[in-house]
DNA sequence: CTGAAAGCGCTTACAG
DNA sequence: CTGAAAGCGCTTACAG
């Protein structure tokens, strides 16, 4: 009998029912070896008793726990904290916890990493956006790597330097989506928001953009990815010649290389009095559930973070364990920030 | 020597040294017992081999994890997100890890409470709103009470029937203010977006708003505490009558019970041409850190998320470990969603 | 199919 | 101040 208020062990357990150890974990692991019979006896007994099993002794003595370590760069922001919730969800009915950690530059990732291991966590997720750096990218390699080694699972969202599998949201093909509609609208004096160029979602998305802009982009400002760069690019682009509008005064459109950063421009623009879209279209990527009250709703590429959030978990948690990517199609979703120049 | 691409353990560490595990380990929790000279000798060596303590080894031997267990309603909820973000960042600082888990019922709590136990969490935060549930109440009283009694410490947000420390924002206090703001405008004909009766923030800041509003609050429609339910209660007030304006065609300014019921209220507005604040006042609760890009930024009381999560902090991993409240206060901001009637 | 026993990597009384 | 040893609560070969 345990004390009461004390947790019931498995030993408790298998007093109660009148078998092994062995016999229990065997019972309530679903591992064979074990009398159908015996077994749902058992698991009722432990039901009963209310035991719940110790993830550490667990984790201790069978490997690696199941929860999955999520590296992010923040979760205050909306795109992470949609990717974090989908994957929360799809974890949950798969009795897996999940723990949240902020890294920003490449070090932070790295040490991360080696926090979650030390937790012996089952899977390990980077979603922040991959930074090509060479400096770090080796020694990280080769933690994941053994990582791996140990039995662990990776994933990445995005593009990465990284031997791992990858949610691949197609950045390429919404870029591209994106500057069409410009186009189609009639715009040919289009200014841009990037950010860092060691960030592959940038490089991306604005590779596709280039495509099929042209000559049509005239004005690329590079700040953080976030929502105070997206300010700090509309301040860049009217920053001297207020009055007089920005300072390519023929721009007609403007596209932010991610919602939150054009949650920053759209902040920034109407502090000026800029009005959208009558004096100028905005546009963002990803579909952050707050797009559709930006403006008159934000148009945007969507690359659903619902998607990406299952997308994680089938590959850090699904059956196929081999190495590969998974692919995130986007969706031009056209709203009332866009409009003919 | 272990093994290449082995973790390296405690016995690594103290052979390379050439003393006990118990010194080691000793010297790694800054216990004390060991000459300084030594402790430093042997911290120094186990940087050297990239030694990491093994946390689930480290808890099962003594007890509690330093994690710290988050309950919330939903990550996505940008409420949530910033007080997530923020405890992650000064946990962080003191080399705790955070797990997140969704709840919405009372039931899913309880389920929740028992999940991080078994990880041996060191602190539990149940930051989704206090849902006063008598069915459930005790049960999770006395799952709670053995937890503490293992050495576990709690904190909710929000009052809770529950004994344990809590964070309280000013919930009252917040209502007043935002109802002196709109009686100061002139306003006299108020339609409040409540959510469920249960839920103690709701309460508050109902009791705040009545208290200053009394016969000015026309119109209550009680709906989810989230986005849609925002959403809902404009459609409810809206709904029969469209072409005619609201239900109550006398009413000037919406009270919603949370900037994210704001945002969803907002979003419905548009969607019927209602101008901001131009027809119709707007006012929130909270400032998360959209409100400031909803409408022409949303009148709403603060009541810091940044402040919540490092009270939240204190309460479950500072010094003092004994049972008390942390008040977070109001700040009235007045943006472009509110004006004369 | 079932069980006895070793072992996972730490911490912490208990001795000295 | 330092160390030998027990023990945390599981899982998993190894026997039977």
């Amino acid at each position: 009998m345990p004390e009461a208020g004390l947790p019931i062990r498995l030993s408790d357990v298998a007093a109660r029912a009148g078998v092994s150890l062995a016999t229990v974990s065997r019972s309530l692991t679903n591992t064979s070896g074990v009398s159908p019979a015996l077994a749902e006896r058992v698991r009722g007994i432990a039901a009963d008793m209310g035991y719940v099993t110790n993830m550490n002794a667990r984790s201790l003595a069978g490997g690696l726990a199941s929860s999955i370590g999520l590296v992010l760069t923040n979760i205050a922001d909306p795109y992470f904290a949609e990717i974090a919730s989908s994957l929360i969800a799809v974890a949950a009915d798969d009795s897996r916890s999940v723990q949240i950690a902020h890294a920003v530059t490449p070090e932070d990732v790295l040490a991360q990493i080696k926090i979650f291991r030390s937790y012996r966590v089952g899977a390990i997720v980077l979603a922040g956006s991959g930074y090509s750096d060479p400096a770090t990218e080796i020694a990280t390699g080769k933690e994941l790597a053994a990582y791996e080694q140990s039995g662990g699972r990776i994933a990445v969202v995005g593009r990465h330097a990284l031997d791992a599998s990858a949610v691949l949201p197609d950045n390429i093909g919404a870029g591209r989506a994106i500057a069409e509609h410009l186009v189609a609208l009639g715009h040919s004096k289009i200014a841009v928001l990037s950010g860092p160029e060691q960030l592959n979602a940038v490089g991306d998305r604005m590779r596709g953009l280039t495509e099929v802009l042209g000559s049509r982009m005239v004005h690329i400002s590079q700040h953080a990815f976030s929502r105070e760069g997206g300010a700090e690019g509309v301040r860049e682009l009217y920053g001297d010649t207020l009055v007089a509008g920005p300072r390519r005064r023929d721009i007609t459109a403007i596209v932010a290389l991610s919602d939150v950063m054009a949650v920053g421009a759209f902040s920034e623009l109407r502090a000026l009095g800029v009005t959208i879209p009558t004096d100028i279209s905005l546009t963002g990527f990803d579909d952050i559930s707050v797009a559709d009250v930006i403006s008159d709703g934000l148009t945007t590429a969507r690359l659903s973070t619902q998607h990406i959030g299952e997308a994680i978990f089938e590959l850090t948690c699904g059956e196929n364990t081999q190495r590969r990517d998974i692919e995130i199609g986007f969706t031009l979703i056209e709203r009332g920030s866009t409009a003919q120049p």
